[in-house]
DNA sequence: CCAGGCCGGGG
DNA sequence: GTGTACGGCCTGG
């Protein structure tokens, strides 16, 4: 019979001396089912410089001890496969099962053979070769035995994927002084969100409002009960924050302590590491980890905290509750226990919400990926290229290249290349700029080049050299197996973006996914070149990559240059050229010469049309004397070095574009950052002498202390544990008054901290924000520290100095402006 | 300036 | 599980 199904957790079995993988799987009747299917174990070995008839014989004898099974060889076979660009014959040697692979390699390997792909994780060599995609619709063809269906043959059926049951956990626990003791503290309470389901279990009994807190006995009951209703409400993917590092190695302790019944097998991996939690036969998801490592990479956030990330990606945030107080509320004060009953629930219910927003993106990683979900969501982007890759070299009747040993790592993470091409901008203010991008510069400079591993150093294309690497050149006869990889990638890429113009709002939504995910793909290749842990390593090739780049870069300036542009900045992959006299369309008419001289798949964009730029100079190296009174429209602080990547755009619409100045800093005040988005708009819409104004506006009113002690709040992080601080910088100092005032301080604690009048040091001058009076912070200390770094660059480009803007007693002629 | 250590997230 | 994190920041030498 046949089966359509799901599939979304993987395992393998040795059964009677065969290898079965168990895909557990949701129908389209929404049951769950375990599809079982034999797949054959096997490595490859190199049959270069190797008596055969040698090796074949020692491999019919070899058994090598082991328990529970000895690893042997059950057949081999010679065939003919790819390896790094060169053709060769490979012995494909069959092993009884996964474990013996290692084992039989290194005896191989000792024997002076070389061996490959002996290390590939048996699902994932399983989900290659058959070609099967993992959340998405398979086709079976075989016989229920019992419960689970014995499959004969599985063939993909679409890549679409189902609606799938998310519950989303997270637990409270017992904790003295902001301690983390999984042995000592016991979990209080736990609480589950999935679709229409609200539950938070506790096991101190008080008068709750809430129906969805439910009181059991004891925290064995407290586990038991989670257990009952994750397997009552049967959901296929279990979700937490963290909660491969927290929630799930917590739960697993205390249920080993607490001698619970909890019927999930909760696996524990890497415990070197942060770890990895497994619950069997279910999806368990990490959401932290995916976000980190892949999804958060223009998300620009300081803090990867569950409130932080909730509030960046939903809109909405945690529940204030002084977590400190829990423990204390639970051993005194149970009737109080509710508003951590809602806390619990409202992470959860965060947490759910960043599952289902995020999953439709998961689910593409691993469509494209073609691995489980649970490894796609917990991978880093070396390893996600790399499996990319080693799907694709099936098809390419490619081998993999082995990974680095240890030598070979610490080798590799001691090399180093030179980077992009950024040009030092002249400070000053522009009007009028052109700014132009090359589209995937990294990408298609790969490409159009065919750089990579394969092709290096060929034998054929010696004149074809690398610009200021003479010694470096790629085939440019034969497309290679990286390149071609990155181009199906940009490819499809392409082809999505067409389908997402004509696309509904649902199917966009899918499709943006993909693009999204095409597109970080794309973009990771040319770290992989250079990434030490990567199989296909060539710092050649990334060395290559980045001179490709300077050279274009280079190339387009001194051709705008020859036009009569004016170039003012360039970074990377971007040119700003300064209009002048000429029209906006001699620009666009320079792009396309540009790119009529490109080769490949290289192209060079028009971002955009600003009216006003500003570049500002380097810290230190600005002057604070008049340097002389500004010519016409345009202003120039001569001989200052400008800063790179730090400047402000006005777009013809009003719009301004940042980039650079530190606005999001944390250990800024409010008002530095006000202040500095403020004059920065209004210089850029040419209101000099407003910005000044302003400015001084500002100083009147912290001088007058008139000034809100909210702007004024400092934050500095604690890193470490408050006794492990040598240097008393102010916010430690502040740190040991909260610890004296009872309020718990650790690693991690945000310190908030007025620097107040008064004399001797600034550590001994910082006060908590409760404890300030209005007026009584230190304007000078404002002003020197904040409000001077955050402006003083700015204003420097209209030949203002500090002593200008901020002493009384200056008698620059600044009456006018006020 | 470099090597080596520690941190993140979580209560 | 046919694997053994990792990049950034701080500190002390």
């Amino acid at each position: 019979m046949k089966i359509t199904f799901y599939p979304y957790d993987f395992e393998y079995k040795v059964e009677n001396g065969k290898v079965y993988v168990y895909s557990y799987s949701k129908l389209d009747n929404g049951r769950k089912v375990a599809i079982k299917h034999q797949h054959r174990v096997f490595f490859y070995a190199s049959l270069d410089n190797v008596n055969q008839t040698e090796l074949k014989k020692r491999l019919e004898n070899l058994t090598i001890e082991k328990k529970p099974l000895p690893a042997k060889v059950i057949g081999y076979e010679e065939v003919e496969r790819e390896l790094l660009g060169k053709n060769k014959s490979f012995l494909k040697i069959y092993a009884n099962y996964p474990q013996a692979v290692p084992l039989l390699a290194k005896q191989l390997d000792d024997w002076g053979v070389e061996c490959f792909e002996k290390d590939i994780l048996f699902i994932h060599r399983y989900l290659r070769d058959l070609d099967l995609i993992p959340m998405t619709e398979i086709e079976a063809e075989g016989e229920y035995q019992g419960d689970i269906f014995l499959a004969e043959t599985l063939k993909q059926k679409s890549k679409n994927t189902c609606g799938w049951k998310i519950l989303a956990l997270d637990i409270e626990t017992y904790s003295v002084k902001k301690e983390i003791d999984m042995v000592k503290n016991p979990i209080l309470m736990i609480a589950l969100y999935g679709k229409d389901f609200r539950k938070v279990i506790t096991w101190k009994k008080f008068s709750a409002s809430d129906p969805s807190i439910d009181f059991v006995e004891d925290e064995k009951k407290l586990l038991e009960k989670v257990s009952e209703l994750i397997k009552k409400y049967s959901p296929e993917i279990i979700t937490g924050y963290f909660s491969d590092g927290f929630d799930l190695p917590y739960i697993k302790k205390r249920v080993e302590i607490t001698k619970a019944k909890f019927d999930f097998e909760l696996v524990i991996r890497d415990q070197a590491r942060s770890g990895e939690v497994k619950i069997n036969k279910l999806l368990h998801l990490d959401l932290i980890k995916f976000i980190k490592q892949i999804f958060g990479l223009d998300l620009k956030v300081e803090s990867y905290s569950l409130d932080n990330i909730a509030e960046k990606l939903l809109g909405s945030k945690k529940h204030i509750v002084n977590l400190d107080k829990l423990t204390d509320v639970w051993n005194n004060h149970p009737e109080k226990l509710e508003e951590f009953c809602s806390y619990n629930l409202q992470d959860a219910k965060l947490t759910f919400e960043l599952c289902e927003k995020l999953l439709a993106d998961m689910i593409e990683f691993s469509v494209i990926i073609g691995l489980p979900l649970f490894d796609i969501t917990r991978m880093r982007f070396g390893r996600l290229v790399e499996s990319y890759i080693l799907k694709k070299a099936i098809a390419k009747n490619v081998i993999a290249p082995n990974r680095p040993g240890d030598s070979e790592v610490s080798e590799r993470m001691n090399e180093s290349i030179k980077g992009a091409f950024v040009y030092e901008p002249t400070p000053g203010l522009y009007r009028d700029l052109a700014v132009f991008d090359f589209r995937s510069l990294y990408p298609t400079i790969i490409i159009s080049h065919n750089i990579g591993p394969e092709g290096f150093h060929c034998s054929c294309c010696q004149d074809n050299q690398v610009p200021f690497h003479s010694q470096f050149w790629f085939c440019s006869k034969k497309q290679s197996f990286l390149p071609s990889v990155l181009k199906e990638v940009i490819d499809r890429r392409t082809e999505v973006k067409k389908q997402i113009k004509l696309a509904e709002q649902k199917e966009k939504v899918r499709l943006e996914a993909k693009s999204y995910a095409l597109k970080i793909l794309a973009n990771s290749f040319y770290g992989y070149l250079g990434y030490y842990g990567a199989r296909w390593y060539t710092l050649e090739s990334a060395a290559s990559t980045t001179a490709y780049a300077r050279y274009y870069i280079r190339d387009t300036i001194t051709k705008a240059e020859k036009k009569g542009f004016k170039v003012c900045y360039a970074d990377t992959d971007s040119c700003f050229l300064l209009l002048g006299d000429k029209q906006l369309d001699e620009a666009m008419t320079f792009m396309r010469d540009i790119n009529g001289s490109l080769p490949g798949n290289m192209e060079l964009e028009f971002e955009g049309f600003f009216t006003r730029g500003i570049f500002v100079a380097i810290k230190g190296s600005g002057k604070s004397k008049l340097l002389g009174v500004p010519g016409n429209s345009e202003f120039s602080a001569g001989t200052d070095k400008g800063a790179k990547k730090k400047y402000a755009l006005l777009s013809s619409e009003g719009k301004i574009k940042i980039t650079g100045f530190e606005t999001v800093r944390r250990n800024w005040s409010v008002l530095a950052k006000e202040v500095q988005r403020e004059v920065l708009r209004l210089v850029l819409e040419d209101k000099v002498d407003l910005a000044i104004a302003y400015t001084k506006s500002v100083v009147k009113d912290l001088k007058k202390g008139n000034m809100p002690l909210g702007k004024l709040i400092l934050k500095t992080q604690l890193t470490r544990p408050l006794k492990n601080y040598r240097v008393l910088a102010p916010h430690i100092l502040v740190a040991q008054k909260m610890v004296e005032q009872g309020e718990p301080v650790s690693s991690g604690t945000l310190i908030k901290y007025i620097i107040v009048k008064g004399s001797g040091l600034i550590r001994d001058r910082a006060k908590l924000p409760h404890e300030v009076k209005e007026g009584e912070y230190d304007c000078d200390y404002y002003i020197n520290h904040q409000l001077i770094p955050a402006v003083s660059s700015i204003l420097t480009v209209f030949n203002y100095s500090e002593e200008d803007l901020f002493q009384e007693s200056s008698q620059t002629g600044l009456g006018k402006f006020i």
